[in-house]
DNA sequence: ATATTGCTTTGGAACGTTCCAGACGACACG
DNA sequence: CGTGTCGTCTGGAACGTTCCAAAGCAATAT
């Protein structure tokens, strides 16, 4: 098969080698892969018998080159968090490849330093490696926006723009208040009365988001929630220790948390007073995550639709990088609930204590009374 | 200032720009960047200043093009892995992706079929969008290797070629029956003496590895291994029934599992029975995944030292790519315990049973105790 | 003085693709 | 019969970089 001198053997065939081979010229060749119906069928037909002889796939460098574009969407990741049980980012990222392909796109990871959320962002935007960038951690509140806006930089944000609602750049984000609402409705349709919320510091715009769906679910319900509310850091620790108070002095049967981590913390609290999850308290977690769904009796979680986020921001991304550029609404979807044992109804229990919707009628025990230690071996 | 005519006024500066502007040549500029000191002094700092004043970064894709390099890695990932505690994917695309960035590389995610373990790469390969590949699922025994190793394909193994240890491509590993060796002797420095296991099944090179660890360190102390064992596959529900199982018919004091994911299966069956991890039968898991390190009352496991494979990856990476291509042997890590309370001592047992000298287990950081608040979802 | 050497800098070519303007033939229209 | 239009195909140029061969120049060796 004829090769331009120099090249290796083993260099992958060019447009040339496919145009020779064909009979056609190089432009003839783009044409076949691009702009197929450009071309009359017949040499339509022996340009691809040609391609696939040789196996031809187009040199992406030299396309990136000549288009300005290179097909590949820069996703920041930073380091491993340790000791807490949410993976959110990591089913988003398969979510984001597997969704990615289907549009012809492929992503780029890059580092981040946690403290500086613009590192490693400028180095791909002027070298052009990448065509845009998905965002992720908004929970700052963005200067990542704002700069990448600043740059004419194209980028979807997974997350609102919570410190600038009036923001003009695409964003995908799960309701957190439907999920927290979600949770907490479906505790009070068992039977719950006391749900107790352990949630963030209240300077994080997605903590109180979460919150606001607990408190909306309880007021329409006409319950209370004063007293059964913490904010704490998000580690399984601070968990543990809200939730020990908690019980201590508002006497929650249920508890709904901002994340998987925190309602680990519950668990721990539970696991040393011999208490079970299910059977003595409810604990409703938040995320999904890997954690949730092994830990015995199984944490019922609000699962964020990160497939549908996904693809979402694809969607997103291709409306960006068409010319012109469209840029549509935010777009916020609704999780799901996972139910598990964590938050199972005992079926007595729930028999006992709904006496607003259905006929039992009241035996004053709550699930929390039922507690007792564990038997021994 | 002066920009070629037709140039967008937003598009990134070219070498030309950088080299007008300091009043050198094109290739002069080339050199600054890629071979300063080729330069006199004063010149190289006349360029730089340029460089800086425009905010120049050189053209990855007319770079790339040139130079037949993307510097870009490719790694493959599948599906995410629902209702498992093993997230090693993750920590270790981490790792990679921070490592890489040290050695001037970025990773490139594509999507794979978990059936065809070849899907993916050739498209890639092809159209020289990176430089190698990086290949973690080696469990299949890794057709992947010949494929790639036959087309000339650069890449790194994370994984032994099990079923060709004559193989001459670079690898690392981690040795899986050193981690079991020390799960197990963790366990009878603890006292105990009928330490079960339980693996995968018997076409798993893996999993066979790791048992052997088990075997090696039961036989060193003269205990015997028959009946002890189950292999099931790789789920919460196989290790809660092969636990079960051998509780009954064998009444081990403590469970080593080839993966945290087995290791909640007998978490599962101890909640049932009423039992706690820890003190009524010690649990030792591998992977240290998040699971293991919130579940209560933490989970004592294998953790692999993931950033040092990234390390080590990175580094067979460059010598693979390097002129000429250097290869070195392959690379075999040694994992680490991370204690934690399903393994701790019952006080009574380990008097009965062992004068146990108080071990240092782990210098590991110990990863869960460094948890950090940062909220996001 | 001339040749040799080493250091520094340079212009042209090339990487493989797509854009652009135009060529070519066929066909229809006036 | 000339002219325009359409459908099809082509060669040259360009994208921004690095490779290559060579040029300019100063210092040293012959």
């Amino acid at each position: 098969m004829a090769r331009i001198p120099g090249r290796q053997p083993t260099a992958p065939p060019t447009l040339a080698d496919v145009a020779e081979r064909a009979g056609v010229s190089r432009q003839t060749v783009s044409n076949a892969v691009n702009n197929p119906d450009l071309l009359r069928s017949d040499t339509l037909l022996r340009v691809q018998e040609a391609i696939e002889e040789l196996g031809y796939l187009p040199n992406r460098a030299a396309r990136n080159l000549r288009t300005r574009a290179s097909h590949l969407v820069g996703l920041r990741i930073n380091p491993v968090q340790e000791g807490t049980a949410s993976a959110i980012m990591d089913r988003f990222v398969h979510s984001l490849v597997e969704t990615s392909r289907e549009a012809g796109k492929h992503v780029l990871l890059f580092a981040g330093d946690p403290l500086d959320p613009l590192a490693g962002y400028d180095d791909l935007l002027r070298s052009t490696a990448v065509d845009a960038f998905v965002v992720t951690d908004t929970y700052l509140g963005n200067p990542q926006a704002t700069w990448l806006g600043a740059r004419r930089a194209p980028f979807v944000a997974f997350g609102r723009p919570w410190d600038n609602p009036s923001a003009t750049h695409p964003w995908v984000d799960v309701d957190g208040a439907a999920g927290c609402d979600l949770a907490t409705t479906h505790l009070l349709d068992q039977g719950h009365e006391r749900v107790a919320w352990i949630g963030w510091r209240k300077d994080s715009w997605i903590g109180e988001d979460r919150r606001s769906g607990w408190t909306r679910a309880m007021h329409g319900r006409g319950l209370p929630t004063t007293g059964l509310a913490s904010r704490v850091e998000d580690t399984v620790a601070s968990g543990k220790g809200a939730s020990a108070v908690l019980l201590d002095e508002a006497r929650p049967t249920a508890f709904v948390c901002a994340s998987d981590t925190l309602a680990m913390g519950v668990l721990h609290t539970l696991a040393e007073r011999g208490m079970v999850a299910g059977r003595d308290v409810a604990v409703v977690g938040f995320d999904d995550s890997q954690v949730a769904q092994v830990v015995p009796p199984g944490l019922t979680s609000v699962r964020q639709p990160l497939e549908e986020v996904a693809v979402e921001v694809v969607k997103a991304l291709e409306g960006l990088l068409a010319h012109p550029p469209a840029v549509g609404p935010g777009v916020l979807l609704t999780p799901t609930l996972a139910v598990r044992g964590s938050s199972s109804a005992p079926a007595s229990a729930a028999d006992r204590l709904v006496p607003a919707t259905t006929t039992a009628p009241s035996n004053d025990r709550r699930p929390a009374d039922r507690a007792r230690p564990q038997p021994r071996n």
